[in-house]
DNA sequence: GGAATGATGTACT
DNA sequence: GTACATCATTCCG
C-alpha cells in the first residue's frame, strides 16, 4: 500500500491562492452536463476572494453552513443566493482551511448554445452569460450544486496549453461594499462578452 | 423571534 | 439613471 496522500486530480492546481486561481481561470472552459445537454464557456471574468483576511468575502466571518464548501480544499464548488433570485457560482482555491473562492462572472457561450437560449429565454449571444447570475441560468447551475467538486456535473476544460494570448485586465471588484478598491477583478481584454464595459 | 442585508438582473422613466 | 422583485442567511435583542 502506498501512504496516504491526496487523491490524484487534473484540479491539484486549484489550490494555489485565488488571486493567482482567478487569472489562470481564464484560460479554460466551464462544462456543464446539467440535463443531459452539455453547455459550456470559455471563462473571460473573474473575481478573487480571499478568505477569513478578505473582508468582501462571505468567508470572512468563519466557516456557517452555507459557505462550508468554501473551507475545503481547490475544485469544490460554492454556489449562493444572490438577492433572493439569482444564483451564483464560485471556484474554490486554495489549500483546505483557507477559504479562498473565485467568483465566475461572465462566459463567452461555446457549446449548447440553443440549451442556453431556452433557459435564459433570450437569443442575444451578448447577454447569455454576460454576469454571474445569467451564467448559472444558463449552465442550469442550481443551490444542489453546492458543496459538490469539479469533475461530475461541472468541470473545466483547457483552451489553451500554457497561459492565454490575451491581456488580462485587473479592477476593482463589482457590487461590493467593502474592500471595493483591491484589484481582484480579472477580464480577457477587449473581450465582448464580460459584464460590463 | 424578527429585521436587515445583499458578490444581481430586468423593466421602465 | 432609478426602481424593485424576492428569500436564505446572518446578526441582533
Amino acid at each position: 500500500m502506498v501512504p496516504y496522500s491526496d487523491p490524484p486530480s487534473q484540479y491539484n492546481w486549484l489550490r494555489q491562492d485565488a488571486v493567482t486561481v482567478a487569472k489562470l481561470l481564464l484560460s479554460y472552459e466551464l462544462v456543464s452536463q446539467i440535463g443531459g445537454t452539455e453547455t459550456a464557456g470559455r471563462i473571460v471574468e473573474t473575481e478573487a476572494y480571499c478568505g477569513e483576511i478578505d473582508p468582501a468575502s462571505h468567508a470572512f466571518r468563519g466557516p456557517t453552513l452555507r459557505t462550508a464548501p468554501m473551507f475545503e480544499a481547490g475544485g469544490q464548488i460554492y454556489v449562493y443566493l444572490s438577492y433572493g433570485i439569482h444564483t451564483c457560482m464560485n471556484i474554490v482555491a486554495g489549500p483546505a482551511g483557507t477559504a479562498g473562492a473565485v467568483l465566475i462572472r461572465a462566459l463567452e457561450p461555446s457549446r449548447g448554445v440553443n440549451t442556453m437560449q431556452t433557459r435564459r429565454r433570450t437569443t442575444n449571444l451578448w447577454q447569455l452569460c454576460s454576469g454571474p447570475g445569467k451564467l448559472t441560468q444558463a449552465l442550469g447551475i442550481g443551490l444542489a450544486l453546492s458543496g459538490s467538486r469539479l469533475g461530475a456535473e461541472l468541470s473545466l476544460r483547457a483552451i489553451t496549453p500554457g497561459p492565454i494570448p490575451e491581456t488580462i485586465i485587473a479592477g476593482p471588484r463589482v457590487g461590493i461594499s467593502r474592500a471595493k478598491d483591491l484589484p481582484w477583478r480579472f477580464t480577457i481584454a477587449d473581450n465582448k462578452f464580460v459584464s460590463k464595459r
